[in-house]
DNA sequence: GTCTATAGCGCGATAGAC
DNA sequence: GTCTATCGCGCTATAGAC
């Protein structure tokens, strides 16, 4: 197989990993066997572990601020492009068996188990989401369609903390519609609906 | 040493541990050199590593309530109430190093992981504290001092997704202050302030 | 109740053949 | 690029002396 299609496909298995059982429950012989090839071949791809890891997270960041642009240089309306926002959130929940949570949410947690460099990245991750946000409220605030009171960069922080912590307690309890109660009930906090 | 104090101080070890680095970075290993004694003498107290996260989430989950009771059951207005329950979670950001995060959010992380008498430990105090905001955003509905259009329990569930979540993102970021910004956000977007 | 010693396993990582 | 084989380590857990 192609070295970038095999690795291609170690990351996605290894991204997968991660956003069920968390990085350091996922080892090099997890994903052989979901790759179907052996350790030693991760270890041609990726050397070491945070070698992975770090690919993981550039990649993962890459494909998400890609789609978020997408929607934020679209002409719908502040409210629809939020809704749009939080449903990639939702999306994730809904994916497989249901039981996966954000990537850099579930990197939050082993934060400090990580290297300098991968945790940098996750916190990348956070801050180039809340000023997403902060773009998307700005517009509904100024076209008049979002009316809240208070600071929009923290209701911005506010809403990105929902969302990640709001993955990882609606996938324990199983109930994934609630996840998009939340959404809705978010943007009535908003005023945008 | 007497069985319950030692048996406490690695309960108050192994908590401290999950909430910095997680049930899966943590090892008996780790504890032995905190506590000062030996692994073979942690096995006696608690024989499986299972054992000792279950009473780790019991204490911590009855500790909680205990706390979250007396806030509930106390005279202070509606907006207080929700003002000290937040800041319990603001506190566990200032302990120590300030990398802490709650149990309960670094576990759901890590939930697939942990045995199911474990992740039914967790999921009950995910459920207890939304049915506990719930109750003070009922009084605070009842005595007109919030004023929010939408859904009670919903948003409760988004008010504690935004602080499980919120720990995990203001420690990855470092900047505490912003914890206590959100909170009075959210409490302003309630119509509380 | 605590200790030393060790079993048994899974892990990340490397060497070297093909 | 993938393989087999293996190293060295850290882990959970147990046996048995004190």
């Amino acid at each position: 197989m192609k070295t970038e299609d095999t690795k291609s496909k170690i990351l996605d298995v290894a991204q997968d990993l991660i956003q069920r059982i968390g990085v350091n429950a996922m080892s090099y012989h997890h994903i052989s066997e979901a790759v179907g090839i052996r350790k030693a071949s991760i270890h041609h791809h990726f050397p070491r572990k945070e070698d992975l890891l770090e690919e993981v997270l550039k990649r993962y960041q890459l494909g998400f601020t890609k789609i978020v642009d997408q929607i934020i240089d679209s002409d719908l309306s502040p409210t629809t492009k939020l809704r749009r926002y939080m449903e990639l959130f939702e999306a994730t929940l809904q994916e497989g068996n249901h039981d996966k949570a954000c990537l850099c949410g579930m990197l939050g947690a082993e934060l400090t188990t990580i290297g300098s460099s991968s945790a940098g990245l996750v916190k990348s991750f956070y801050k180039e989401n809340e000023d997403k946000i902060v773009q998307i409220l700005k517009q509904g605030v100024e076209q008049g369609v979002f009316k809240f009171p208070g600071d929009v960069k923290l209701t911005a922080k506010m809403i990105f903390s929902f969302l990640e912590g709001g993955l990882l307690i609606v996938r324990a309890q199983g109930n994934l519609k609630q996840f998009r109660g939340m959404m809705n009930q978010c943007l009535k906090l908003l005023g945008a609906v």
